[in-house]
RNA sequence: GGCCCCAUCGUCUAGCGGUUAGGACGCUGGCCUUUCACGCCGGAAACACGGGUUCGAUUCCCGUUGGGGUCACCA
């Protein structure tokens, strides 16, 4: 069904059925590929329109081609500023950087009525002067018989000289009563339908105003739209689309719809599953790089591989290799991936991101030792953290002052009379620790040795000790804990609980 | 309901006629260990059903069932 061929532009896949029955003539191949990610700002950017950014941007990357943004606000309703801001402010988050300024619909209204009216003069559109009470008298007649609504063409053929006196027209198109309109998706596969399942759709309103429809193709004709790349649910638009792209004779871009996400229950995805704004998953301590190999993952797979730098994605990913089944959103797996980017992240960088929540979070600032105690601990405490909330919750051991609370377990072991005698007993030793002295081996020895002597294990008194010193039965290695913290806020912190 | 799409462990998926059906998350047994994690080793867990085609179907075809999408002078 495909062939290499060869090219200006070096060689590339061609699919000649896309040649028939539309007649249209290929020559993509020399040009450079363009995607575009086109969200209604009706809201914030979810996590369904951040995947499809995701795709279109990673698909434009992989073929050196170009990313664009376009802001479909032809809705003035509807439309707001600030979900504009959101959607921009979350794909920067993100790292999805477009290309050139954000295209606003609405702004090309007066080329959309222009085309509009070409395709009026050139007889592939007409005026409809149906009210909308013969339209409402039309829906309710269908769905008597059970049937979907369709426009019936009344104006279809009608002699303009019948049109009534002041009422304004819509433009609808005249669309092919027969045979089929093919779409070749390059996840779906070629997908037919039949040209009367479909009515001929209003273009330009009775306002003047255009509709989606026709809006999207114009748009993505006149930004050299190579590849559409956008959800399942827009699939059914293709056709008509691909009818207004045959009626102005423009070639028809490849077009790839992937499956929706849906919620753990298989549901549409909503709010309640997490159909939340990418600022909700920032705010929940997830890496935007975690997100986005997540999102990759969630219908695409290369092999066995889970984890792809942003180099190896735009290396390998591809449209065919786009699942056609929809994929439930997980957060736990979402979590997973966060936490072994966290592990996997750079000291230093990571050590300001938490200073600085934590600085948030205290309404404080850390003074130069604790910063320098947090860095110093990060690395045995990434791999304890699931997201930077957990990170930013377990630094705070690290903050000067004895814990000002005990877990539960914490509790009791410090209720214990002989974990008092013992951490009595390793007090009394580490205070006798020359501050030269005072590295994560010699405490390891000293403490094994204070085991010994009292005969005791190990945990037996490292366990209380560990209470004091984090107010937790559980911590990174107690020795370098007390190395990090310094002799002075150990046995501060072991003098507040012998108090 | 019409039209369109989809169907492998609970979830994300590999598989593209012959495999002990692989990996990841989660669950679970163990090891490591001062605790908790991490890490390592092991386990349970799937081809929706029914017909074909074929020497042979998870894989190809048809149907059933089950999910999903879409049916505006919304986008």
């Amino acid at each position: 069904m495909q062939k290499e061929v060869l090219t200006s532009a070096g060689r590339c896949t061609v699919y000649p059925h896309l040649l028939n029955p539309l007649d249209l003539t290929w020559n993509n191949c020399a040009m450079k590929i363009v995607t575009r990610f086109a969200p209604s700002p009706t809201g914030f950017l979810h996590i369904g329109g951040a995947r499809t950014a995701l795709f279109n941007w990673l698909f434009a990357r992989r073929h050196s081609g170009a990313f664009k943004l376009r802001i479909e606000d032809t809705d003035r309703k509807r439309s707001t500023e600030p979900a504009i801001a959101a959607i921009l402010d979350g794909l920067d988050w993100l790292g999805l950087k477009w290309d050139g300024d954000p295209i606003y619909q609405y702004s090309q209204s007066e080329r959309h009525r222009e085309v509009a009216e070409m395709m009026l003069a050139s007889g592939h559109a007409y005026k409809c002067y149906a009210t909308p009470e013969e339209l409402q008298a039309m829906r309710e007649a269908a769905s008597a018989e059970g049937k979907r609504f369709r426009y019936d063409g009344r104006w279809r053929d009608r002699d303009p000289s019948d049109a009534p006196k002041g009422i304004a027209p819509a433009i609808r198109l005249k669309a092919p009563e027969t045979g089929d309109t093919v779409i070749v998706d390059r996840v779906q596969g070629e997908v037919r339908v039949a040209n009367k399942e479909l009515d001929d759709m209003v273009l330009l309103r009775a306002d003047g105003t255009p509709t989606y429809m026709l809006a999207v193709v114009v748009d993505d004709h006149d930004m050299g739209v190579t590849h559409v790349i956008r959800g399942d649910d827009h699939l059914n638009n293709a056709f008509r689309q691909a009818q207004v792209f045959m009626a102005m004779g423009w070639d028809l871009p490849e077009f790839a719809h992937i499956p929706l996400i849906h919620g753990p229950d298989g549901s549409k995805l909503s709010k309640r599953h997490g159909a939340l704004g990418v600022d909700a998953y920032r705010d929940m301590g997830l890496l935007p790089e975690a997100v986005r190999n997540y999102l990759l993952r969630l219908g695409w797979s290369y092999g066995d591989q889970e984890i792809f730098s942003t180099e190896e994605a735009t290396a390998l990913f591809d449209l065919e290799a786009v699942n056609r089944a929809p994929a439930r959103f997980d957060l736990v797996k979402l979590e997973s991936v966060n936490a072994h980017y966290l592990r996997e992240s750079d000291t230093e960088s990571l050590a300001a991101v938490v200073i600085k929540n934590l600085e948030k979070q205290i309404q404080n600032s850390l003074s130069d030792i604790e910063k320098v105690r947090i860095e110093r601990g990060l690395p045995s405490l990434k791999p304890r953290a699931k997201t930077l909330i957990d990170l930013v919750e377990i630094s705070k051991i690290y903050i000067s002052g004895a814990p000002k609370a005990l877990t539960e377990k914490a509790g009791k072991i410090l209720a214990s009379e002989v974990s008092i005698t013992l951490l009595t007993r390793v007090r009394a030793d580490l205070g006798n620790v020359e501050d030269s002295d005072w590295t994560e081996t010699n405490i390891e020895i000293l403490l094994r040795d204070t085991a010994d002597s009292e005969e005791v294990k190990l945990g037996n008194l490292a366990q209380p000790l560990r209470a004091a010193l984090t107010g937790s039965d559980a911590s990174p290695s107690l020795f370098e804990v007390a190395t990090i913290l310094g002799k002075e806020e150990t046995l501060l912190r072991i003098d507040a609980v012998l108090a």
